[in-house]
RNA sequence: GCUGUUGUAGCUCAGGGGUAGAGCACUUCCUUGGUAAGGAAGAGGUCGAGGGUUCAAUUCCCUUCAACAGCUCCA
């Protein structure tokens, strides 16, 4: 057979030369195809343009725009920065160097060379001075003994120590002008494409990710086609950074942390409150209209709660110590989640199956000690509220009920505009079935039914092995924070386990005890991390629902204090949030200090408005809105103060 | 928890071996102004904490705490 069938994504296919190239399969479709791909995907994977194809394939050839594309972009670009790291400093050592989502990064053991920003730029120099050699990228097969031999001589370790994982047979090196790299591909076909480079910071990285192991320097880059994108790439990070929730939280003075109080321990300001108190209304007339019934319970609970729970076995030693009484034989536990409170209260009289499901919701407060080094604003904290819930069903219903639980979080996220998420299955690790507890049929059939229960609801899918929870598997949905980094929302997870050590039961129809199955679930997550999230997700500019400071009254003069201050009456008696700007400050102050702290609506008042009992009506980031009968503006925006539904 | 960086007024930051400075915020006074910063005066700091070196430490050294970045972790 001298010719290969190639299918294009759109179906079509074309016969070409036994061997023929990524790139000639470009140059055949069209010339800009051919000057803008960066790499194909061959039956599923993702190849170098220059690699020769000797069997029937599906592919598509990726460019800029394409995460393939952007992957071997940048992995090349890892191997100039390598390259010119090498040029500067020869001897150093080096890890593993791949792309990222944004660029990509390089784990290099610089031995005792101090390596900083003026380091950083001088680099930088160097790989657009060899970038523009534009030297090929070349593939080659080598054996394993060659491989070895190769980096025994340039005295490299942890090359040395990669290569000894690999089979013999499998290993390829890259080589793009003097450098040469242990590595399986694919880079785009030379340096020339790699136009704008930018090397941002220096982290330390453990070898292999084991903190036994040596700390090797992570550097971390990007680079672009164009110095364009450069630029608006480092734009979007400075525009990011001002979303940060951490500022904003100070700046908006919705929470602080003190030192005095203890790190990770946030204290909510009286503005939080509000946007967190707005959070559980919601939530609350949502979930009584889901058939949740509230619940409270006390903040910690004995030990031997938890050792039932089998928590304590798993995290008692690495979490926050019992608390003891003057009854030496006592010992208690700070909450670190409600579930096992739940289970007692379902325990309090025996159960028919013509009770479930049974719902208990609370808000309640648990505390965990997270290592320090975790502790990042209200993401990660000590002590935090989940949005919890427990539903105790029969098994016929553990569909239907996680089906019920995604229509609320989606709900949820639909309220609050949230349209970039991802849902994970986290699944059990195949490898480490010791991490969990619980029979194998049981997590089987759990980690089917969450799957199914998404299918059905047309939730896009990742599953993640090694992801589950210690009892259960879990749907987690996640969104990403303005600076990109992925944070865990709303989690359903599906648990045969705690009914069990907890010997939770339930009359049938056929008058014999069953156990049922409980379902884990915060829509939130957390108020905390809720909360974060959404500050970065609307910069600050909340929903006039949830607004701390839904309105500033704001007097031309101090001479229309008191028609001011009949306005804010008449809002107040309409549970209307507003405040009254007093101070002797010129209007245009006033409404700047307004705009500053994203309050949503400003009305000023003035001769006109108290001769005519008026408005003037300016919506925050859009200006004058016109001068209206106080009535018609609530009647107006009436809905936008209530809480969605 | 590990590695690195940082810690000066309420906030953002400058400074530097001889007991501290700016802008904003705050207080008072003047001004009563119509859609993003009016003017003047004033008050405010054990320079994160503890120890050491020194005639003298906020500055140099050590320890510690916290924040930040990354790694590891996350019921």
């Amino acid at each position: 057979m001298s010719v290969v069938k190639i299918t294009l994504p759109d179906g079509s296919s074309r016969e070409y030369p036994l061997g023929v190239k990524g790139i000639e399969i470009a140059q055949s479709i069209s010339e800009g195809l051919a000057r803008n791909a960066l790499s194909i995907e061959v039956n599923g994977e993702i190849w170098d343009l220059s690699r020769p194809i000797h069997s029937d394939s599906s592919i598509k050839i990726f460019t800029w725009n394409d995460k393939g594309g952007k992957y071997a972009f940048w992995h090349s670009s890892a191997h100039l920065f390598a390259e010119a790291l090498e040029a500067l400093y020869p001897g150093v050592k080096f890890g593993i160097g791949p792309p990222i989502d944004n660029g990509f990064y390089y784990d290099v053991d610089l031995a005792d060379i101090p390596f900083g920003d003026e380091e950083l730029i001088a680099v930088e120099k160097k790989m657009l001075e060899l970038a523009k050699t534009n030297s090929q990228f070349v593939r080659r097969d080598v054996s394993k003994s060659e491989a070895l031999e190769y980096f025994t001589k340039k005295g490299d370790p942890y090359k040395l120590e990669l290569i000894d994982g690999l089979a013999d047979g499998s290993i390829t090196f890259y080589q793009q002008g003097n450098f040469v790299d242990l590595c399986r591909g694919p880079h785009i076909s030379s340096t020339g494409p790699i136009k704008a480079i930018k090397l941002l910071s220096v982290a330390g990285a453990y070898w292999r990710g084991n903190e036994q192991n040596k700390m090797l320097k992570r550097i971390y880059g990007i680079t672009f086609p164009k110095q364009k994108e450069l630029e608006e790439y480092l734009h979007m990070l400075e525009e990011a950074k001002k979303r940060d929730h951490r500022k904003l939280g100070k700046e908006l003075e919705l929470f602080a942390f003190s030192e005095k109080v203890g790190m990770g321990l946030p204290l909510w300001l009286p503005k939080g409150t509000i946007l967190r108190e707005r959070l559980e209304q919601f939530m609350r007339r949502a979930q009584i209209r889901a058939g949740y019934e509230p619940v409270v319970t006390p903040h910690i609970g004995s030990k031997q709660l938890y050792i039932t729970s089998g928590h304590y076995e798993k995290y008692g030693k690495d979490s926050f110590q019992p608390i003891k009484t003057p009854d030496e034989s006592e010992e208690f536990l700070l909450k670190p989640m409600n579930c096992p409170h739940h289970c007692e209260i379902y325990k309090v009289k025996p159960r028919s199956y013509k009770d479930l499901p049974i719902r208990y919701a609370e808000f309640g407060t648990v505390y965990r000690y997270e290592q320090s080094g975790e502790l990042h604003g209200l993401t990660r904290v000590r002590g935090f509220t989940q949005d919890d819930a427990h539903i105790f069903c029969r098994p016929d219903q553990v569909k239907e009920e996680f089906i019920k639980v995604i229509d609320l979080v989606l709900f949820v996220f639909r309220s609050l505009g949230f349209e970039n998420y991802t849902a994970q299955v986290s699944l059990r690790d195949p490898e480490n079935k010791a991490k969990y507890i619980g029979q194998d049929e049981l997590w089987e059939r759990a980690e089917r039914e969450i799957q199914e229960a998404a299918d059905e609801r047309g939730l896009k899918t990742v599953a993640v092995k090694g992801e589950a929870a210690f009892y259960g598997p879990k749907l987690d949905f996640m969104v990403k924070d303005a600076l990109g980094r992925s944070w865990q929302l709303g989690t359903i997870q599906v648990d045969y386990q705690l009914p069990q050590r907890f010997e939770l039961e339930y009359i049938g129809s056929d008058n014999q005890k069953h156990t049922p199955v409980m379902i884990h679930r915060a829509p939130f997550g957390s108020l905390e991390r809720f909360v974060a999230v959404l500050i970065e997700h609307c910069a600050g500019n909340f929903p006039l629902w949830l607004a701390p400071e839904q309105i500033a009254v704001l007097p031309i003069s101090e001479r229309f204090n008191d028609y001011g201050k009949k306005v804010l009456d008449i809002l107040k008696e309409r549970d209307i949030r507003g405040f009254l700007d007093e101070r002797n400050e010129k209007i245009g102050r006033k409404i700047r200090d307004a705009e500053v702290n994203k309050v949503p609506f400003m009305l000023l008042v003035g001769e006109k408005e108290a001769l005519e009992n008026t408005v003037a009506v300016r919506k925050h980031g859009e200006g004058d809105k016109g001068v209206m009968d106080l009535n018609d503006f609530m009647a107006t925006f009436s809905k936008d103060f209530a809480l969605p539904s």
